[in-house]
RNA sequence: GUCAGGGUAGCUCAACGGUGGAGCGGAGUCUUCAUAAGGCUAUGGUUGAGGGUUCGAAUCCCUCCCCUGACACCA
C-alpha cells in the first residue's frame, strides 16, 4: 500500500490560534482524505515548537512556570484540530526530551560529520530589553526603537551551519521540481532568495541567551541548539527519528509539508539543506498558502481584537461550513479577507441554496418512486489531476457548476408534473447518480456532508432528512 | 531602495493582442418538487492615471500613483 505523509506547520505556542489558522488544517486534511480515497495509508502530523525564547517571555508575562505554560498552550493548539474536526495522527512537542531531543542531537551530529557545522564568533548589537540582536537599520538615532536604550556591542561564539555549500544543489533541486514548491509564485520567491547568495546561519545560542531552554549541543554543555534546527526536526522525530528507526524509515520523507507563506524560506532553503547535509531524502512537496486577514487586508491581531476564535465561528455555523468557506474562498496562491458578511453570503448561496437545497428537492421527489442500486462512483482522472495541483477553490467551482446544471435540468423536466412513474424513476435515478458522484467528489472537502448524502440515497426508499445547511436569515 | 506579484461591474475574481466575462449581491419575471429555495431576463465597467506602439491594447512598451510579499540568523 502506498504511504502518504502530510505535515502542518509547527507553530510557536505563545498565543492562541485564530480562524485563519484553520485554513492550513483544512487543506492538510483535505489532502489526507483525498489520499485515503486513492487507497493510500496516510499519516498527518503537527506539533509545537516549544524551545523558543518567545515562549519563555510569554510565560514570564503570564506569570506561569515555563513547563506549565507550555502544557497549557500546546494543549490549546492541539485541541484546535479537534474543534475543526481534523484528526491528527501525531502531535509532537518540542519539549519532549524522550522522543524529540535525541533526534535533534542525532541530526546535528550527522551534519557535523559532513563538516557542515562549525564554530564562529558572531558580532552584533544586542538590546538587553529585547533580548535580541538588532541591525543598524532597525535603530533610531542609534537607540533601540522599543526600549530607547543603546544596544551593547557584544560578540558570542555560536555554531554555524554551512548553508552556502548547498546553494547550487538547492537551485537544481527546485528548478527540476525534485523539491516541488507549490504554488509557482512562492517557488519563484524561494529561488530568488537562493540566487541572491546564501550565507551560513547560526544554529546555536549560549545557554544564557537561550535562558537555559532547548536541546543541548552535543559535546558542548554551554550551548543550546537554536530554534529552526530544533523545530523543523519535529517532522522527523514525530515519526520516530532517533527513537524508532523502523517507523521513521517507513514514513520519511514527507510527501507534503503544508505551511504558511511566512515560513517559506525555512522550509524551502534551510530544511532541505540540513537534510542534504545529513544525507537524508528530501520532502517531495512544500505547499505554501497565504494568510487569511480581516476586512481590508488588515492582519488579525490580538490588540485590535479582530481575530475570530475558531470555536466561536464553528459553534455558530458548523464545522463543514467553515471548512467549505476556507477551501472554496481562499486561492492557494494569495491572501484572503475574511468577513462575516461574506461568510454568510457564501453559506447561503452555495451551501443552503445550492448543495443543500438540491439534495432536499431531489430527496423529496424520490418519495414517489423506488431507486435502483446506485453504481459505485469513481474519481475521474481529470479530478485527480486537478486535485493534485491543490487548486481547491477551482475544483469546488467545477463541482458547483454541476450542482447548478442539475437544478436547471430539473426545472426543464418539471418532474412534479409527471404522472408516469417509470419516466419519473428514470429521471430521478439519473439525478441521484450524479448527486452520488458529487458526494464522492466532495469527500475531501466536506467529509461529513458527503457521508450524509451518500447515506440518504443508499436506501431504496428515501427518508427525508433535516436541511444539510439551514439558511441564515 | 531592489526584486516579484497585483490594481477589471457594489463584492470576489476570469480574460493576458482581435467585439470587456462569470459567480455573489441588488432589480424584474416565471414557477412550486425544494431550506421564501430554483429557472429565465435585463441592468450593471472611459479595465489605477497619463503617454506610446498597432488596422486593433485590459492585454505589449514608457512614466507616475496605490496595495501585497521577499530582501536571512525575530519567527
Amino acid at each position: 500500500m502506498p504511504k502518504f505523509y502530510i505535515t502542518t506547520a509547527i507553530p510557536y505556542v505563545n498565543g492562541r490560534p485564530h480562524i485563519g489558522h484553520t485554513l492550513e488544517y483544512f487543506q492538510a486534511d483535505a489532502i489526507k482524505k483525498y489520499r485515503q480515497l486513492l487507497g493510500d495509508e496516510t499519516l498527518l502530523l503537527s506539533g509545537a515548537d516549544e524551545n523558543a525564547l518567545k515562549n519563555v517571555q510569554a510565560a514570564e508575562k503570564e506569570g506561569l512556570p515555563i513547563k506549565e505554560f507550555l502544557d497549557k498552550y500546546s494543549k490549546i493548539w492541539k485541541d484546535t484540530y479537534g474543534i475543526v474536526g481534523v484528526k491528527l495522527d501525531v502531535f509532537q512537542r518540542g519539549s519532549d526530551e524522550e522522543k524529540h531531543w535525541p533526534g535533534v542531537q542525532k541530526l546535528w551530529k550527522l551534519c557535523e560529520e559532513s563538516g557542515d557545522i562549525y564554530k564562529k564568533s558572531y558580532q552584533g548589537l544586542y538590546c538587553v530589553g529585547c533580548e535580541a540582536f538588532k541591525l543598524e537599520s532597525e535603530l533610531v538615532d542609534g537607540l533601540c526603537s522599543i526600549h530607547r536604550t543603546k544596544p551593547e556591542e557584544i560578540s558570542e561564539e555560536n555554531y554555524f551551519f554551512r548553508l552556502s555549500k548547498y546553494q547550487e544543489k538547492l537551485i537544481k533541486l527546485i528548478e527540476s521540481n525534485t523539491l516541488q514548491i507549490i504554488p509557482s509564485n512562492k517557488r519563484a520567491e524561494a529561488l530568488s532568495f537562493i540566487k541572491q547568495g546564501l550565507e551560513d546561519f547560526s544554529v546555536s545560542r549560549s545557554n544564557e541567551r537561550a535562558k537555559g531552554v532547548g536541546v543541548p549541543v552535543p559535546g558542548d554543555p554551554n550551548q543550546k541548539i537554536y530554534v529552526w534546527f530544533d523545530a523543523l526536526t519535529i517532522y522527523m522525530t514525530g515519526i520516530g527519528f532517533g527513537a524508532d528507526e523502523k517507523k521513521w524509515k517507513y514514513w520519511w520523507p514527507a510527501d507534503v509539508h503544508v505551511i504558511g507563506k511566512d515560513i517559506n524560506r525555512f522550509h524551502t532553503v534551510y530544511w532541505p539543506a540540513m537534510l542534504l547535509s545529513a544525507r537524508f531524502p528530501l520532502p517531495k512537496q512544500i505547499l505554501i498558502h497565504g494568510f487569511v486577514n480581516a476586512k481590508g487586508g488588515e492582519k488579525f491581531s490580538k490588540s485590535l481584537g479582530n481575530a475570530p476564535d475558531p470555536k466561536e465561528v464553528i459553534d455558530k455555523y458548523g464545522v463543514e461550513a467553515v471548512r467549505y468557506y476556507m477551501l472554496a474562498q481562499v486561492p492557494i496562491d494569495s491572501d484572503h479577507d475574511f468577513t462575516y458578511d461574506r461568510f454568510e453570503e457564501v453559506y447561503n448561496a452555495d451551501l443552503a441554496n445550492g448543495l443543500g437545497n438540491l439534495v432536499a428537492r431531489v430527496a423529496k421527489l424520490c418519495e414517489k418512486i423506488k431507486l435502483n442500486t446506485l453504481p459505485k462512483p469513481k474519481l475521474s482522472e481529470s479530478y485527480k489531476q486537478k486535485f493534485e495541483q491543490y487548486k481547491f477553490n477551482e475544483q469546488l467551482v467545477e463541482i458547483w457548476a454541476r450542482i447548478s446544471e442539475i437544478d436547471r435540468e430539473i426545472e426543464k423536466a418539471k418532474p412534479w408534473e409527471i404522472d408516469d412513474l417509470n419516466k419519473l424513476q428514470g429521471l430521478l435515478q439519473n439525478w441521484v447518480e450524479e448527486i452520488n458522484q458529487i458526494a464522492l467528489d466532495l469527500k475531501p472537502f466536506l467529509p461529513n456532508t458527503s457521508k450524509k448524502i451518500q447515506k440518504l440515497f443508499v436506501q431504496p426508499k428515501i427518508q427525508p432528512i433535516p436541511p444539510l445547511f439551514p439558511r441564515i436569515q
